[in-house]
RNA sequence: GGGCCUGUAGCUCAGUUGGUUAGAGCGCCACGUUUACACCGUGGAUGUCGGGGGUUCGAGUCCCUCCGGGCCCACCA
């Protein structure tokens, strides 16, 4: 056979050690032949979530990607053909931030490139108030690269360690040329479609990053302010008007007051104008239902913008725009309106070039100077939106972004999502509402270009007219087949470089894609949906996606967004959602806490089936608590490993061949498991790996406890010997099936037993049934549990004599079903039993018991 | 403010359509140097199933209500 058993066997070296058997001999290989002579429903395909390059992966990634893997591994024991490609997510700004950081520099567009840069310093080593020199685009870009490749080699490292069934030659990135392919080409699907859109609008902006976000990069976060009671003038010139504002720097940019429609305090003042503190602005006083009667003062000032009710404000009370905010977030030279007030001018000089913070104290300062500030601000704390990455609030700045329609604003689209959502199935179920919620929650359209510069160019170039203005609405478009693209410095299709930026020539578009734009088309990019119809057609739609619950919003949603406006159709059948990793106390795990235990000391300490098995024993969707300090179920995982290499190899090492399983206690072990079987099968049908292992995990304890116990002197016994061969076939037969129930969960312990008996990888044997068995119609129905439960009683009275379980005993007499007279011989064996008296009785009892005199 | 998940032994969690005395592992205690395993084995103790109502012959399981924990969403005056 094919290798031999080791004197003591081991889990140490068994990740090196398969992980490159694996390799060598294409185990997890996608072999094309076989798929397509199976045919799409003989092929599984997994989308993979990409993990950001630039980031680190934690704990969290191991357990979500675990739980995939498991999926993965028990449907190619079923004979699937598994398409299993894995992906780099290297574009956006994580990866931006760490090159920054990384090697001092930053990107400004502006400058030439510079052959063969030299970056000031490398690995982050640079002194903390060292300047960051900027460098042109390209030369960033080039650095973006060359950090991405060498992060996501770790990475590869870190999932072959865990053993990820991953097929290393399908590895995609989502810089690369074909993924930048996929998505330009994606995006002018959409935009031929209508889909994809310009639009002048007021945006959520960064002022650190200077791009702007979408709605779904969204998070509020607590922050301190205050409110300020300001007054207003008028109409006539001894009115005033009170409002309550937690941001009076913005009063400059202020466009209306606003009140509900049923308020009778405002009543008289709709459709009249009251002046601005300070500027003298005449603004009018409007109605509107969003107006709440019992905040502040019932009447609110509308700023462009202030936030985002400003923004609805603005659009249905249709009201002019005066902005005050650059894409600094400082104050702009350009005054937001003309004033009227005397002295105005020189306040607003004043505040020129400030930031908001600053800008907020000056006003303040002269809002009590003028007496328009009455009493003290009062302090509060209250949400305000951030960037999810920034650490800055978000502005609201009017700019001309790229967007795709989400259904936000589209009846139709919208249903048709949701009933997407309703055929994909979501593991668990619930799992769905979030969907559900986020797509009907969407306030507008998804806005997709950014202003940054690691990403996939958003392929389009402007014409510009004969008096040299860019004429926005004139968009070209290349042709499909020279993608990919960048407008930045490729010339127009029918221009030549040097009409870049003249009159009658063109300009090229700078804006990027939001990295979901990008990563959103994951099953488009390795399914080769550009470049391999074939391949596509049969990974597509794939069966399952795997992700955490917390990018439901922008992963999973945008995916089927994508794939609904493309294809017309469902990305995968299934979406396995898992939980998240909790601290001992139920806080989400803190990143730096995270840290602290890296997946690849995890992994060394206690080794990757341990850790896998930790990961397996939680349901999707379930939340894992988890102490770095006292990992529980990873040293159980390991103790599981151990016992899976010490139990086969003594149940491997009996001699003998081919016997038949006569014994009644080997066929009903036999029957049990194959209960086993076929609960574990079903479980992995319903995407439930946890009850999978737990049930094969509480057999092969049982198994080992009191079934290798109760045979292991027959098994002794010489080959001639009927029982012998009975037991040595059952022990064989129900190794070998329990081995592949676990090959998902431990697959270098199962691997490395495997290999002593068989020829070929575990991964690859077909996953166990009942039927291969072969039991006889009517198995014996119940000795071994009876037998077990006989164990426990004689045991017992060995313990509480406080004998070894190995003393001999003179005489035992039991009242018990008198189905365990068939088991009598391997129990008086087991027991060191001289004379074993069994009464017919319908429960088992210890009548008598006597241990043997001396020793 | 809305939605979803969750509360079972000291800890981590099972508990299928309601059905005998509520389970497992860890931890704890006691015992055991058994020719697979001391990275071991055997046995033992441990619960107002968050509280209160209701439906039912019967409720950890179904309904109502309250309380606790977590996550997501929401128009930030």
């Amino acid at each position: 056979m094919a290798g031999s058993i080791p004197d003591k066997p081991q889990l140490e070296g068994l990740e090196a050690k398969w992980a490159q058997s694996w390799e060598t001999d294409g185990t997890y290989r996608f072999d094309r032949a076989r798929g397509l002579s199976r045919g799409s429903d003989g092929v599984f395909a997994v989308d993979t979530p990409p993990p950001t390059a630039s980031g680190s992966l934690h704990i969290g990634h191991v357990f979500s990607y675990t739980h995939m893997d498991l999926q993965a591994r028990y449907q190619r024991m079923r004979g699937q053909e598994i398409f299993y490609p894995m992906g780099w997510d290297d574009n956006g700004l994580p990866t931006e931030r760490r090159v920054q950081n990384y090697y001092g520099v930053r990107c400004d567009p502006s400058l030439p490139y510079e052959e063969g840069f030299t970056p000031p310093f490398e690995r982050g080593e640079g002194a903390k108030d060292q300047q960051q020199v900027p460098i042109s685009r390209r030369n960033f870009v080039e650095l973006c690269e060359k950090l991405t490749v060498e992060d996501e080699k770790q990475f590869e490292d870190l999932w072959r360690t865990l053993g990820l069934s991953v097929d290393w030659s399908l590895t995609y990135r989502t810089i690369d040329d074909h993924s930048q392919r996929t998505a330009q080409t994606a995006f002018l699907r959409n935009l031929a479609r209508g889909e994809a859109y310009q639009s002048d609008a007021p945006t959520l902006w960064d002022i650190t990053f200077r791009t702007a976000v979408a709605q779904a990069e969204l998070e509020d976060r607590d922050q301190p302010a205050a409110y300020h009671k300001v007054t207003f003038h008028g109409p006539a010139d001894d009115e005033t008007v009170i409002i309550v504002t937690t941001r009076p720097e913005l009063i400059p940019a202020c466009v209306a007051l606003v009140a509900h429609p049923d308020d009778t305090r405002y009543q008289h003042l709709f459709g009249k104008t009251v002046r601005t503190p300070l500027f003298g602005v005449e603004v009018p006083v409007k109605a509107h239902h969003l107006a709440q009667q019992d905040k502040g003062t019932g009447i609110a000032m509308v700023c462009t913008f202030g936030d985002v009710t400003d923004v609805i404000w603005w659009r249905e009370l249709d009201l002019p725009t005066r902005p005050m905010l650059g894409e600094d977030g400082r104050v702009s030279e350009t005054p937001p309106t003309e004033f009227n007030a005397p002295g105005a001018s020189e306040r607003y000089a004043e505040l020129v070039g400030k930031t908001v913070f600053s800008a907020k104290a000056q006003i303040v300062e002269m809002l009590a100077e003028s007496g328009d500030l009455i009493g003290e601000p009062e302090k509060i704390t209250h949400p305000v939106k951030f960037f999810e990455k920034g650490d800055k609030p978000l502005e609201i700045v009017t700019t001309r972004q790229w967007y795709i329609t989400n259904g936000s604003r589209d009846e139709d689209l919208k249903n048709r999502l949701l009933q997407r959502g309703q055929d994909v199935a979501f593991h668990p179920d619930f799992m769905r509402v979030r969907y559900d919620n986020w797509v009907g929650g969407l306030s507008g359209d998804w806005l997709i270009s950014r202003q940054r510069f690691f990403g996939v160019p958003i392929p389009v170039w402007y014409q510009v007219g004969e008096s040299g203005e860019v004429n926005r609405d004139e968009v070209i478009v290349p042709d499909e087949a020279m993608l990919p693209v960048d407008p930045a410095s490729q010339p127009a299709p029918g221009f030549t470089e040097d009409q870049r930026g003249v009159p009658g020539g063109f300009v090229g578009e700078a804006d990027i894609m939001d990295t979901w734009a990008t990563s959103c088309l994951t099953p488009q990019i390795a399914g080769g949906w550009v470049s391999d119809p074939e391949l596509f057609g049969l990974v597509f739609p794939y069966d399952l996606r795997s992700q955490g619950q917390d990018i439901i919003r922008t992963w999973l949603f945008s995916t089927v967004l994508r794939s609904e406006l493309e294809h017309g159709t469902v990305p995968w059948k299934n979406a396995g959602i898992s939980g998240f990793i909790v601290d001992p106390d139920r806080k989400k795990m803190s990143k730096s806490k995270g840290n602290v235990v890296t997946p690849q000391g995890m992994l060394d300490e206690h080794g990757s089936d341990a850790v896998r098995y930790w990961a397996a024993s939680s349901r999707l969707g379930t939340d894992a608590a988890f102490d770095p300090q006292n990992p529980k179920l990873i040293k159980i995982g390991r103790r599981l490993a151990i016992k899976v290499l010490n139990a086969s190899k003594f149940a491997y090492s009996f001699t003998g061949d081919g016997g038949e399983v006569t014994e009644p206690l080997d066929i009903d072990m036999l029957a049990r498991l194959g209960q086993v079987i076929d609960e574990a099968t079903k479980a992995y049908e319903a995407f439930d790996h946890a009850r999978a292992l737990e049930t094969t995990e509480s057999f092969f304890w049982t198994f080992c406890d009191d079934y290798l116990e109760l045979v292991k002197e027959r098994a002794y016994r010489d080959q001639a010997d009927p029982g012998q061969q009975s037991a040595v076939t059952a022990l064989r037969l129900a190794l070998d099936a329990m081995l592949r129930l676990l090959a998902p969960v431990i697959p270098f312990a199962t691997e490395e037993v495997w290999s002593w008996r068989h020829e070929g990888s575990i991964h690859q044997a077909a996953w166990p049934t009942s039927t291969e068995l072969n039991l006889p119609a009517n198995p014996h129905g119940g000795v071994f549990e009876l037998a077990s439960e006989a164990l426990v009683q004689i045991r017992r009275a060995k313990t509480d004599r406080q004998l070894s379980q190995r003393h001999p005993v003179a005489t035992v007499t039991m009242s018990a079903p008198e189905l365990l007279e068939q088991v009598k011989a391997d129990l008086m064996a087991l027991g060191h039993i001289d004379e074993l008296e069994l009464k017919p009785s319908e429960t088992i009892e210890l009548v008598e018991f006597v241990p043997a005199e001396g020793e």
